[in-house]
DNA sequence: ATCGTCACG
DNA sequence: ACGTACGTGACGATC
């Protein structure tokens, strides 16, 4: 039998829009409603194998509605551009699918839907009706099937004529009547004010009709009464625009509708275009064939696997410059497994890459290849020298002479771009042809190499994709007025990091398991006192169960919810604590249970056992902010303002006896980057005369003098200071201080009617980014904020207290990237042998020998202070102690 | 894979 | 009216 399936094409457009978050692919196309489109289309074809297929759009301006009705949609917002772009894209997309489309000038979807479906009752033909709009149930029918769209667009709720009946106790003829009584205000159909979804259904369950109800408007009582007899045309007229039109003059041959499959060709190279990785890998279009014009647009390549009995055809054509990629697998650079290194020498024209794998390359055939990585005088471009510097100093191959990374070159030009990988940055850059590396080794379980030729090519598209790169991307660099960031400070960085991670910091494994065990008695003695307070045993670390417990079995207030169910978070039960001692009980577990399972067990994880030392790997190239994050452990978030926590820092120690951590941080760096780019008078003045900040600031925000800040008003201070910082809101202050919205917006206007230059600094900021798409930081450092035309208040927002906050946490990263820098420099130079292990955003973590103590006291601070000059004076403090935790 | 929670600056 | 403080990573639970 047949099967008509309708998409009501503007509704779902829409509710694909709001349901999923603003995606956009490497050439900023947003394409969140394409992608919601699709997977609902491809959900449909599979489970509901229609034999017809069509979606219907709005189409001009000006409906009969309006001409009827002046206002009708009127009360609807403006359809967002970030919308409006994507239209283009889904009728594309349903080419590329093989579905009709329908849209007539002068008539909305809904009208075409209606005479479409009319004409299938008629013939009684079968009809799935999907939509996001319930208005849409009036056209039920036996033969018609309306599937409503909920929670987004991946679940539909079906409705006949039985299912309505169920649900509203009306027919489908009835829905008419129940949008006449009660109207909506997102079309402007105004219906009987005062009379929502609740009264409307009692009316028609008593009289059935708008006409019957206002015919027996005499039986209604009082005020009902009297709505219903002042609005009786209103009613009359809204239940008018509510009807659905069933007459356009329209072909309604059902062989047109006629669906035969989607062209596998079209619809991969669409996705591609789309950039839908994760649909192109489902639907396994494997052998789809390239379409002529993806085909053209492709360089050829010969790709040449190098053996021993080859490998003097690539030593004989290796010189001074070469594209190279080093290949290996795994998140970890420090246990990645090496597949091996790719070259690709631009300069003859021959378009051949050289893949050596890593056992020739270690191999005595190998050697002048060693040998010519290690050569600083041979100019190498690389994507990710970073990681391949560490892969390549544990298989005992140092690598020198880089002289660009296309990888920090990219996130330098975009640092939010979420897709930074030769396969994303080729199609960004428009050179086609390179794989993702999901695509060739698959992923998670599944993950194997290809066989030799497949491994070969792939590796030498990335090597010639990069090579081809590189010279665009020095000019992009330069325009942006980022080269000197990226030749001076990122890539010199790069070997510096390395550098410190190679080295290592040595662990006190028998402290830590010693504090592991402390733990693991405490955390028994409590979690029996919880199950006893609690009555019953239960999983006390899932928040489910937890959330039971505390809510449903012991009653207690809940505060907040989550998506999935209550809150049990620390503010949560901290605001119950006073009702049940229980809650208490469970902070102090979540405490210590955080310190076991991450800061003991995890790092004894990764503690190596050879030389008891953890190697953390700092990532260059992820925050949006130009801050580094460090994984495989974390060695940025090690606990300190708790005193059960900080004591983890105990087992941070020298890696030689008789040495000492050495630790120096950047006092209040983030207010003297807001000082020096605001030119606040206020704010220069205390930091030249060097005063406790948060002090001051409350001087001025409550008008006293310093002999009357008490602790309390010092608190409020630091938090308004940190919201400046994170870009305030009265809200998030609010919050923050524990005090009314009106409060913290007294406080926040006090602030800027003192430091007034501040103020001016958040407006013009604001105003910049809009003006330019992006803010920048003292080095140039750049990120784009197209959020901030968003129409959506919330999206907007976010991104203006970012462009707030990006140029001043970014400046701090400037600056201590620089010190690192120098400070490497000055380590060498003056031959110490003390050695930089850590960087904490504002702190750097040394080992010193003792000899070296008071020059690297001296040193260190005199090194951060002076990374660059502002206008207030940059300060460092320093301390040292047998462990990190005694670096106080 | 995603969520809730919590560690840091 | 709208409802989040900025930037990260790791863990256990759950689907």
């Amino acid at each position: 039998m047949d099967k008509l399936i309708i998409i009501d094409g503007n509704s779902i457009a829409n509710r694909a829009f709001y349901a999923l978050p603003l995606l956009s692919n490497s050439s900023g196309l947003h394409t969140n409603a394409v992608y919601g489109f699709t997977t609902m289309l491809l959900k449909l074809i599979e489970e509901e194998k229609p034999t017809h297929f069509l979606v219907a759009f709005d189409a001009g301006k000006i409906t009969f509605r309006h001409k009827e009705y002046g206002d009708y949609k009127g009360g609807r917002a403006k359809t967002p551009p970030e919308l409006s772009e994507q239209f283009p894209l889904i009728k594309e997309l349903l080419k590329a699918f093989n579905i009709q489309q329908f849209e007539l000038s002068g008539y909305e979807a809904d009208d075409i839907i209606g005479t479409l479906t009319k004409a299938a009752d008629a013939k009684g033909e079968r009809v799935l009706l999907v939509s996001g709009d319930k208005d849409m149930l009036q056209l039920a029918s036996d033969n018609v099937t309306v599937a409503i769209t909920r929670k987004g667009i991946s679940e539909v709720e079906l409705y006949d004529p039985p299912a309505i009946m169920e649900k509203y106790g009306l027919t489908p003829q009835q829905i008419i009547d129940l949008k006449g009584l009660m109207g909506d205000t997102s079309d402007n159909i105004p219906g009987i004010p005062g009379v929502g979804e609740k009264t409307a259904l009692k009316m028609l369950h008593e009289f059935g009709t708008v006409e019957a109800v206002l015919a027996n408007a005499d039986s209604l009582k009082g005020k009902m009464k009297e709505k219903v007899e002042e609005h009786a045309k209103s009613a009359l007229m809204s239940k008018d625009l509510a009807t659905i039109f069933r007459e356009v003059p329209m072909e309604t041959e059902w062989s047109t509708f006629r669906y035969d499959g989607f062209d596998g060709t079209a619809l991969s190279s669409m996705f591609r275009k789309l950039e839908f990785k994760s649909l192109l890998e489902k639907m396994d279009f494997g052998s789809a064939p390239l379409t002529e014009e993806e085909q053209a647009a492709i360089e050829s390549l010969e790709a040449v696997t190098v053996n021993a009995g080859n490998v003097q055809q690539l030593i004989d054509r290796l010189d001074n410059h070469a594209a190279i990629h080093v290949e290996a697998i795994g998140d970890n650079p420090h246990h990645a497994e090496m597949v091996g290194v790719v070259w690709f020498m631009d300069e003859d024209g021959t378009n051949t890459s050289y893949y050596v794998p890593m056992a020739v390359l270690a191999s005595d055939a190998g050697q002048p290849l060693r040998a010519w990585l290690s050569d600083a005088s041979k100019k190498k471009q690389l994507f990710d020298v970073h990681r391949a510097l560490l892969a390549l100093a544990w298989q005992d191959i140092p690598l020198a002479g880089v002289d660009f990374d296309v990888l920090l070159a990219a996130y330098l030009l975009d640092p939010t771009d979420s897709n930074l990988t030769l396969s994303g940055l080729s199609a960004k850059y428009g050179l086609p042809g390179v794989k993702a590396d999901e695509e060739v080794f698959g992923k998670g379980a599944k993950f194997r190499l290809p066989e030799e030729a497949a491994l070969s090519e792939h590796l030498g598209r990335k090597a010639m994709a990069m090579a081809r790169m590189v010279p665009v991307l020095r000019v992009e660099l330069e325009k942006s007025e980022m080269h000197r960031l990226f030749y001076e400070l990122e890539l010199p960085l790069a070997s510096v990091l390395a550098e410190m991670e190679l080295r290592g910091i040595s662990v006190d494994a028998e402290g830590l398991k010693a504090l592991g065990v402390e733990l693991a008695v405490q955390l028994d003695t409590i979690m029996a006192s919880i199950y006893k307070l609690a009555g019953v045993e239960f999983n006390i670390n899932s928040p489910k169960q937890l959330g039971d417990i505390l809510f449903e079995k012991l009653g207690l207030p809940a505060y907040k919810k989550t998506k999935t169910g209550y809150s049990t978070d620390a503010e949560v039960l901290e605001r119950l604590a006073p009702y049940n001692e229980v809650v208490g009980q469970i902070l102090n577990y979540r405490q210590l249970a955080k310190l076991q399972s991450t800061y003991v067990e995890g790092l004894l994880k990764e503690v190596r056992s050879e030389t008891g030392k953890v190697h953390t790997y700092y990532r260059q190239t992820i925050a949006a902010t130009g801050r580094l994050s460090s994984q495989f452990p974390n060695l940025q978030n090690i606990p300190i303002r708790l005193e059960e926590g900080r004591k983890i820092r105990k087992v941070f120690v020298p890696s030689e006896p008789g040495w000492y951590i050495l630790a120096a941080d950047y006092s209040q760096i983030e207010l003297r980057v807001l000082a020096h780019i605001s030119q606040d008078e206020k704010l220069k003045e205390a930091f030249l005369q060097n005063m406790d900040i948060h002090t001051k600031t409350a001087m001025d925000v409550f008008g006293v003098e310093a002999s009357a800040v008490d602790s309390n008003m010092r608190r409020q201070a630091k938090a308004v200071n940190f919201g400046i910082v994170y870009g305030i809101s009265d809200y998030g202050l609010s919050q923050n201080l524990d005090i009314t919205r009106r409060e913290a917006a007294q406080f926040i206007e006090q602030y800027f009617a003192v430091f007034q230059g501040v103020r001016k600094y958040m407006d013009d900021i604001v105003k910049d980014a809009r003006a330019n798409g992006y803010v920048t930081t003292l080095l140039q450092r750049r990120r784009y904020l197209p959020e901030i035309t968003a129409s959506n208040f919330n999206i907007r927002s976010f991104a203006e207290r970012t462009a707030m906050n990006t140029p001043i946490q970014g400046t701090a990263a400037d600056i201590i990237k620089l010190a690192m820098v120098q400070m490497a420099e000055r380590l060498k130079q003056e031959g110490l042998r003390s050695r930089m292990l850590l960087q904490v955003h504002d702190e750097l973590v040394f080992e010193v020998p003792e000899e070296e103590l008071e020059t690297m006291k001296r040193l260190v601070p005199e090194v951060m202070a002076a990374a660059l000059e502002l206008d207030v004076p940059l300060r460092a403090d320093v301390d040292y102690g047998q462990t990190w935790y005694d670096a106080k």
